[in-house]
DNA sequence: TTGCTATTGCGAATCAATTGCAATAGCTGT
DNA sequence: ACAGCTATTGCAATTGATTCGCAATAGCAA
C-alpha cells in the first residue's frame, strides 16, 4: 500500500499534480477489493464530489494505468468494458461466472510458464498477457445444466 | 473444410437461407489464413459485390459464430475490435507483436491444464477462455530496446 | 407461381471512451 | 503571500465499433 505522500511525489515526478478529484478516485480504488469500471468509479466518487465529471475519471484511470498503479482488465467473453484493479496483488487471472457474474481469482504459474517457453523458442519478449476465463461456478453449474436441457 | 452443400444444409437446419452475400463472406473467410475483423471482411467482400452493406457483414459474422463455424478473438491489450478465424484449427492462442503487428500462434496444453486444475479445485465449469499475449517478436525486440533507451 | 418470412440496405442509434476548448486551480519561484 | 506558468477540469461534442428499426427485397417450400 502506497502512502499518500509517496504517491503524490510519484505524480509530481511525472510532472503531474495532486488534485481533489485524483485523491478521491485514488481513495476509492484503494479501499475497494472489487474490480471497478470507469462508470462505477464515477458513481461512487460522485457521491462525495457531485461536481466530478466522468471524463476526469477516464483521464485519471488512464494516468494511473500509465504509472502502473492499477491494471486494466477485461472480463467475460464479449468484453467491451474495461475494469481496473490495484496492481499490488500477486500475478493472477480471472474466472467470470456467467450465472451469478461473480469473479473468482485464479492463481497459477502456468501462464507465465507458457510465456517463458514461447520466449525461449522464438526469441519473443512478452510485455503483457490478457487472460480471462469464463464459465459457471460450482453454485451455478446445476442451474445452467437445467437451463440447457 | 465444409462442402458448400453441407454448409447450406446446416444453415437451412437452423432455419436460415443461403444468400449471395453469405456465400461471399464465407468464401473470404474460407480462403484467408488471416484473422479478419468485420471491416476487413467488408473491404474484401465489397470489391466483389459493391452493394454489400457492413451491417450485413456484422450480422453474418454473428450467425457464423453462433453456428460455431468461426471463433471470435481479441488481440492486443486494448482490444476493442473483434477478429474472427475459422474454428477448424487446433486449440491455440495468439501473440501480437507490438512492433510489426504480426500475430504468432502459440500452441500449448498449459492453458487447458489450468482450466482442469481450477475445475477440479472449485467445481467450476469452463465455457471459454480468452487468452491474448502481447510483446515484441524476435525481429522487433532490438528496435524496441533502442526506442526505450 | 404464390406466399411466408428471413434477409438486406440504409440510416439512425448505442455505448464506452476520447477529445477540443475555455475556465480553473496546482505548484514553483520570488 | 503573490504572480505566472501550465496541468487539469467540466462540459459538450465526437469517435469508432457495433447494433437496431424498418420498409423493401428475395429465398425457399408447397
Amino acid at each position: 500500500m502506497e502512502s499518500k505522500n509517496s504517491l503524490e511525489s510519484r505524480l509530481r515526478a511525472a510532472g503531474r499534480r495532486m488534485t481533489p478529484q485524483r485523491k478521491l478516485i485514488l481513495s476509492i480504488l484503494d479501499q475497494t477489493g472489487d474490480h471497478l469500471d470507469a462508470e462505477e468509479v464515477y458513481r461512487r466518487a460522485k457521491q462525495q464530489n457531485s461536481n466530478l465529471n466522468i471524463a476526469t475519471v477516464y483521464r485519471t484511470l488512464s494516468i494511473l494505468k500509465d504509472m502502473e498503479l492499477i491494471e486494466q482488465r477485461y472480463f467475460a467473453r464479449d468484453h467491451n468494458v474495461e475494469y481496473y484493479e490495484s496492481v499490488n496483488k500477486g500475478e493472477h487471472y480471472h474466472f467470470t461466472c456467467l450465472g451469478c457474474r461473480k469473479i473468482i481469482e485464479v492463481e497459477t504459474p502456468k501462464i507465465v510458464q507458457v510465456q517463458k517457453e514461447f520466449s525461449a523458442l522464438t526469441g519473443a519478449k512478452f510485455t503483457h498477457a490478457c487472460v480471462c476465463f469464463e464459465g459457471y461456478c460450482a453454485n451455478c453449474v446445476n442451474d445452467e445444466e437445467n437451463l440447457t436441457l
